[in-house]
This record gives structure tokens, sequence and C-alpha cells, in this order.
DNA sequence: AAATAAGATGCATATAATATACATCTTATT
DNA sequence: AATAAGATGTATATTATATGCATCTTATTT
């Protein structure tokens, strides 16, 4: 039982985007800090600025900014945008062919765990992992703020 | 996120098992009731035969039975024994090559909600997901008992 | 002993999902 | 016009998973 590498690129995009409060940021410069792929980056940059989690604009000093503020993005929401499919077994997604589908317990198990999993996360906001350790962070990313005049 | 095929039918095999109520199955008959492929289930039967869940004879007039009271087997542990990797994410996993690793908060987020979803399944038994509708599931599945004379 | 019926195991192959790369397009700024 | 950014579609590579095949072992029955 895994994510996805794009859910979790996708996570670690909009924390490198939180840390850069406010700042615009390039697809480009955030591939370069994780040492990641910029081409799979920026798909999903355009799938989270699609949902409207992110803003993004074209052009010469475009890039990317939070939609909205990272208290109000609750990781569970975001799991669910990013993953392309939740469904945890045959019986709860499309295509099922099982034979006991009508009769089985265990599928509202199954999705009672589901359920559970995804509350849990929904407790916690992109603020709750980037602040409390925002310049450890920014440290490790090698984000440098710039300071206004 | 998805569990495997194999964890699937891992847990529609000890179903079966458990619905035949101490009476020997063959892994065959198994894979032909859910139409899914023998030689998969094969797999799947030895490993939950070296994990003690069930227990396996060969020759003539063998075949499987669980190793344990189906109340004791759990939802929780039993996908921990099927599914081959319960690491959500990379920083979770070996090869982790996350440069914020040190630092990041979401690998707690992430441990927490996967320990809510083994929890909530370990609320369940495979009695559980069995007993209740046992006879219709009997029906589904094309078991017969043998009754004692 | 031979035949048969079961699981065990290792290897090979197929399939599908995912990730990555490439090329080209659009948009915005200078 | 040049440049710097994201958008998008297609192709390819990689990996995990599933499946199939062949052979081996074990146990029972005749």
């Amino acid at each position: 039982m895994r994510l996805t590498q794009h859910t979790d690129y996708g996570l670690r995009l909009l924390m490198y985007v939180a840390l850069k409060n406010g700042q615009r940021c390039t697809i480009r410069e955030a591939a370069e800090s994780f040492a990641i792929s910029r081409n799979h980056l920026m798909k999903i940059a355009n799938l989270l600025q699609h949902h409207g989690v992110l803003n993004a604009t074209r052009g010469k000093g475009g890039g990317l900014q939070l939609a909205k503020p990272a208290n109000t993005l609750r990781l569970g929401d975001l799991v669910q945008t990013l993953e392309p499919d939740m469904a945890l077994a045959e019986c709860l997604g499309e295509n099922n062919q099982c034979v006991v589908t009508s009769q089985c317990l265990l599928i509202g198990v199954l999705s009672d765990a589901l359920h559970e999993f995804l509350r849990t996360l929904n407790q916690y906001t992109l603020e709750d992992i980037c602040v409390p350790k925002q310049s450890e962070l920014r440290s490790l990313l090698q984000i440098e703020l710039v300071t206004a005049e």
C-alpha cells in the first residue's frame, strides 16, 4: 500500500511553495531543491492549479503561489486530490468482478479504514507541517526569502 | 492508494477457508469459485502458511484449513502480512532520498494515518466478515458443507 | 510399487501503472 | 524580438505486479 510518487512529490511541492511565504517560486527551482524530475513536477503543479490549490502564472517573473492560506489546506483533501485512485481493492473500484460483492462485509470494513485514514490526515494542514520547522526546512531546501527593503 | 491484488485475493481465500467451517478446501476449488488465477492463489496460500495463518497439507485429501480460530485473525494484521510494502511514501521506506527527511513533519503525520488505518481494520476479525452472512456467502461461492451422518 | 492428488518452488513472461523525457505551444515580461 | 515561465500531448522507460509454466515434494489410495 503506497501513495504514488506523484502524490509524494505534490506534497513536497506544496511544502516548498508554502515555505516561500507568498513569494513566487518556479517549478524548476522546486525540482532542483528536491532533486526530482522537473517534467514530472510540472504536471503535478498543473493538476494542483486546476484544482484551485495553486496559482500559476506564466512568463517572465511568473511561477507558483498557494491559491489559499496554508492553514486551510488539509492533508487528507490534498492526498485525495493528488492520488489518482483511492479504491483500496477491486471491490471499491470500477470494474469489480468479485462474485461475493453483493453480500460482502469486507467492503464496509475497508471503507471504514480508508475513512479513518483520511480523517486522520485531515487533522493536519499544510501549515502544520511547514511552520513549526520553517527555518530548518528552508535551510535544507536552500530557500532564501527576499526581505523587503 | 491501493492494496495489491495479492492482498485482496489473500483475504478472499481466507474468507473461503473460513466459510468451509473447518473442512479442508483445495486451492483449486477456491480459485474456481472466485474465478481467479490458481497459480497466484497458490503463492498466497503458501505465504499464509509460512506466517502461521493457514495449515496446508499436501497429497490426496489434502488442502487448506485455518491455523487459528477465525475470531483471532484480525484484519489489520492479515493486511500487514499479505501486503508486500506498507511504506506509504518514500520517506517511510528504504532508500529514502528526500532532502528534508531530517526535519520533515509529514513523516509523522503519514505514520499516524497509517496507524489509524490498521487500528480500524484490527477492530474486525475474519469471523466478523464471514459469520453474519455465512449462508449467503456460501451460496455465492457454491460452498456445500458435508454434513456428518 | 504405481498412480493420483494435493501443495511448493523457481523461473519466465505478460501486463499495467507509473514515472520520465521530449517536443512544441502559449503566455507574459522586458 | 528575446527570454522566461508554465501547458500540453506524445512517446518511452521503468517498475511492480500478476500470471503462467515446469518441475519437485508429499501424502494417500489401490
